[in-house]
DNA sequence: TAGATAGCAA
DNA sequence: CTTACTGCTATCTA
């Protein structure tokens, strides 16, 4: 990268797009969506790439400029170039993979063109040129070795880390066989130092297993003279013990170790793939492309992929990997061999060899015969019981793209005693709703257990489902749960299923791993990332990453819908402008939450998506705005303090009744509140950097409905107020989403805004009395103690406040109502003492009723 | 059934 | 560099 482009943030440039947005001038979803895409993914190359990536020996400039988008409209923007002075500091950006370096000293392979990969010796960065007809294997691949940094249109980016080779060995991949097929991929040898960092990190890692067999625990190795190096260790040695041979004449004894002929897939089927003969006969055609070894189905792509890999498969299992070795500790040690051996560099991996447990009682569970599963859910599942025994492990897949399904499935596949655990109540009743819809399960045999609900199951194994709390209180237990926790922790579990598995690193939900005694752990997540550095963790907490889906791979095959993301920026008026520069940190958020100019973009949007058939759903994590925006758009709400009843009300109107087509949603929404209806999602308010957050409501309209519609897009608005901190905010949370190749279209003026009818806040008295109201608020806000969640808010008839909160909160009713402006107030009035006696809101009210009569 | 308390996210 | 500050959920008790 000796050329131009070294120090140009190229993914700035190619994912941020500029122009004018005009949704009156795009009618139709398709025109927006070409316009996106036009902008985004045609090559954004220099003229004379061609020579570039073909004819020079040396590794080519990766100089991606951005060229204007076609329709430029880019005359009328106002813009400010943000890509150079943000994104750069805050993103890995594909410029500094080869930063400044010159490596024209490698050479490249004859046949280069035909290869995908190029390895930076520096680092261990990996870009694979996913135009490439051999990128879909290339990446399966590459997903398991390595870790994806950032997959946007054309070039994606990997690394390896030792965390990514420790899940390649996990499932099963030898040194050698990663760094020959690296080396076929690989438009240049790959470098030696690449090689020794494979061989350094693989030599130890993934060669120990933590086998739980007959019920007994076995430390298990292909290699005697690693449990012999172990067996000298003075920690771990004195923790084997002789046990009795079992009954199973295939054993030996090879200086004092067990010696057994090594575990194969042999002939477990994973129930719902089209692996099962008969049963599924119409799965066939479903055609997996990544399916197990030795299917016979060769696609042409896959015999160009075999013809420069030599391999069919990834995951092909080695025959003659021909006998393990093992000692055997007791139960009660594991945790000191555990820990002693991620100390000294040889993690343990855990394994279940499900099917020759004859203690634990067999749970009657299957999936029911018209489910089927997805190929990469499969895919997914073949990572975990690749050599026939269950891995512990984390499956990474969007939201909305069925993770659920794929605990089940690997649940029907054990067949033992299942644990689930979720982050909210709310969580553990879908899980279980799940669980009864998918497969044959009888509820007889699930427990829930939750703080209203501590039933057990009957017979001797059984499905439970539970919170993390729940399980990982510490503080005194009701009796019943005290019970029902000893039922727990007295008992082992075949398989635990750890939801939102990102959750679990926080210092108390890790204690769930140690105080349930499981076989095997899958752990499920959207979104493995944390703001936080403990997301390392999981690798010995949990297992390692098996699977990792990639969002635009998923939303181009139709799994989930494929979204549109924009970022509006919004000016601050002078007045507003002028307060925020005064105001302390602390203030200032209100001040640009509240920004007129931010409010009538929301308008505006709503507007345009209402007319054109969306259903929206707008975000903010400030109650008060959520309320004050709510309310001057005559819109329901949620929050975290609206009751039960309530909110389900509210979502059922959203669902059901046409009328009704937007709702605002504080955190609340982030997780576990399921709307397929939405396709349209505006963000007005995203204080903090939350790359999880950001991801998360994202998967909000991802499993829309309307998906598979002919050119359907689903929108994603962050609303931004020009110039303040939220700015930096903003683009530090979209970094989750540009690395799964969503592409961020910045919008600085929207066009016809000016000319909405009844458009808020229109005037300088409006605006003024705005800010008044926010400055206010702002003086109030620091009074306001913890706890006061604002439920007392009162609309139309406010004279009134509630007499409790009145003593706490110094807001006064007509700060309340001004802000509140009008009279026509249909927002939700919730208020605890009128929900007691259900009266509702007059318009709900309406609404109830005629749907009624519907 | 509320409220007190605690923990998480960032 | 790492704290900050608010919102939310969950549990148990009175």
């Amino acid at each position: 990268m000796s050329s131009q482009s070294g120090s140009r943030p190229v993914r700035a440039a190619t994912k941020r797009t500029r122009a004018v947005y005009d949704p009156n001038e795009d009618d139709e979803v398709a025109d927006l969506s070409d316009d996106y895409y036009s902008n985004d993914s045609a090559p954004t190359c220099d003229e004379d790439e061609d020579e570039e990536y073909t004819t020079r020996t040396k590794v080519p400039a990766l100089s991606l400029r951005v060229k204007p988008p076609p329709k430029a409209k880019t005359s009328t923007a106002v813009v400010t170039n943000r890509a150079s002075t943000t994104t750069e500091s805050s993103i890995d950006g594909l410029s500094r993979v080869f930063g400044r370096a010159d490596f024209s000293y490698l050479s490249l392979k004859p046949d280069h063109a035909s290869r995908p990969l190029w390895i930076n010796p520096i680092d261990g960065r990996i870009i694979l040129e996913s135009y490439s007809p051999l990128a879909e294997q290339a990446q399966d691949f590459l997903v398991t070795i390595a870790e994806p940094i950032s997959r946007p249109s054309y070039i994606h980016e990997y690394k390896l880390t030792p965390y990514s080779l420790y899940a390649a060995v996990s499932v099963g991949l030898e040194t050698k066989d990663i760094i020959s097929v690296l080396n076929r991929l690989s438009k240049v040898a790959v470098p030696q130092n690449i090689v020794e960092f494979i061989e350094s990190c693989t030599v130890s890692y993934g060669k120990v297993k933590l086998v739980l067999k007959h019920n007994r625990y076995f430390v298990e190795s292909p290699h005697a003279d690693t449990l012999q190096m172990l067996l000298k260790d003075p920690e771990i040695g004195p923790l084997r013990i002789e046990g009795e041979d079992y009954n199973n004449n295939s054993t030996t004894i090879v200086e004092g170790l067990v010696k057994e002929k090594a575990p194969s897939m042999g002939e477990l089927t994973i129930p719902g793939t089209n692996r099962k003969d008969g049963a599924n006969a119409n799965s066939a055609a479903a055609g997996t492309s990544g399916n197990a070894a030795g299917d016979g189905k060769q696609q042409t792509v896959e015999d160009l992929f075999s013809s420069v890999v030599g391999l069919n498969n990834d995951e092909e299992e080695d025959d003659d990997m021909d006998a393990v070795h093992s000692f055997e500790v007791h139960s009660s040690s594991i945790e000191t061999v555990k820990k002693r051996c991620q100390e000294i560099d040889y993690p343990v991996l855990e394994e279940y060899d499900f099917r020759n447990d004859a203690r634990n009682a067999t749970l009657d569970i299957d999936l029911k015969p018209s489910t089927q599963i997805r190929p990469y859910q499969e895919k997914s599942l073949s990572k975990m019981f690749g050599n026939g025994r269950a891995r512990s492990g984390i499956i990474v897949l969007p939201c909305g793209a069925g993770k659920t399904l794929v605990g089940i499935t690997a649940a029907c596949t054990i067949k033992k005693s299942v644990i689930v655990l979720c982050t909210s109540s709310v969580s553990v009743m879908q899980w279980r709703q799940q669980f009864l819809q998918w497969c044959t399960i009888q509820p007889e045999n699930i427990a829930v257990f939750t703080s209203e609900n501590k039933e057990k199951f009957r017979g001797d194994a059984g499905l439970v489902v539970s919170t993390y709390s729940m399980v990982a209180n510490t503080r005194n237990r009701s009796y019943d749960s005290q019970k029902m926790m000893d039922f727990l922790t007295s008992r082992e579990w075949g398989f635990i299923i750890l939801d939102e598995v990102h959750v679990v690193p926080a210092a108390m939900f890790r204690r769930v791993v140690t105080t349930i005694a499981a076989h095997t752990k899958l752990g499920l997540t959207a979104t493995l990332v944390r703001e936080d550095d403990k997301i390392d963790d999981l690798n010995f907490l949990i297992g390692p990453k098996l699977y990792e889906a990639n969002w635009m791979d998923l939303a181009n095959k139709g799994h989930i819908a494929n979204v549109q993301c924009a970022e509006v920026w919004c000016p601050m008026t002078t007045e507003f402008y002028s307060e925020y520069l005064k105001e302390s940190s602390r203030k200032r958020r209100l001040l640009y939450i509240m920004n007129p100019k931010k409010f009538q973009a929301c308008q505006f949007l709503i507007n345009y998506h209402e007319k054109r058939g969306d259903k929206i759903i707008v975000f903010s994590d400030n109650v008060y705005a959520l309320q004050a925006y709510a309310t001057k758009l005559k819109k329901f709400f949620i929050y975290g303090g609206t009751p039960q009843a309530e909110r389900m009300n509210i979502l059922q109107n959203f669902q059901l009744n046409p009328d009704v087509n937007t709702i605002f949603l504080s955190k609340v929404g982030d997780t576990s509140i399921d709307l397929p209806e939405a396709t349209c999602l505006i963000q007005i308010s995203s204080h903090y950097g939350s790359r999880r957050q950001e991801a998360q409501r994202l998967g909000r309209i991802l499993r829309a409905k309307r998906r598979n519609d002919e050119g359907f897009n689903a929108f994603f608005y962050s609303l931004v107020s020009k110039d303040t901190q939220e700015m930096y905010y903003s683009t530090k949370r979209q970094a989750f989403l540009v690395d799964q190749g969503y592409a961020f279209k910045v919008i600085t003026h929207l066009q016809g805004m000016e000319k909405l009818p009844d458009l808020a806040y229109a005037s300088v008295a409006e605006r003024r009395e705005l800010l008044q109201s926010v400055l206010l608020q702002n003086e109030d806000a620091a009074g306001i103690e913890r706890g006061d969640d604002a439920d007392n808010f009162v609309g139309r008839d406010s004279g009134y406040v509630k007499p409790s909160a009145a003593k706490k909160a110094k807001r006064t009713a007509g700060s309340l109502a001004s802000l509140a402006g009008g009279d026509d107030m249909a927002y939700v009035e919730y208020n605890k003492s009128k929900n007691k006696d259900k009266t509702r809101n007059p318009l709900i009210k309406k609404l109830y009723y005629s749907k009624k009569k519907a």
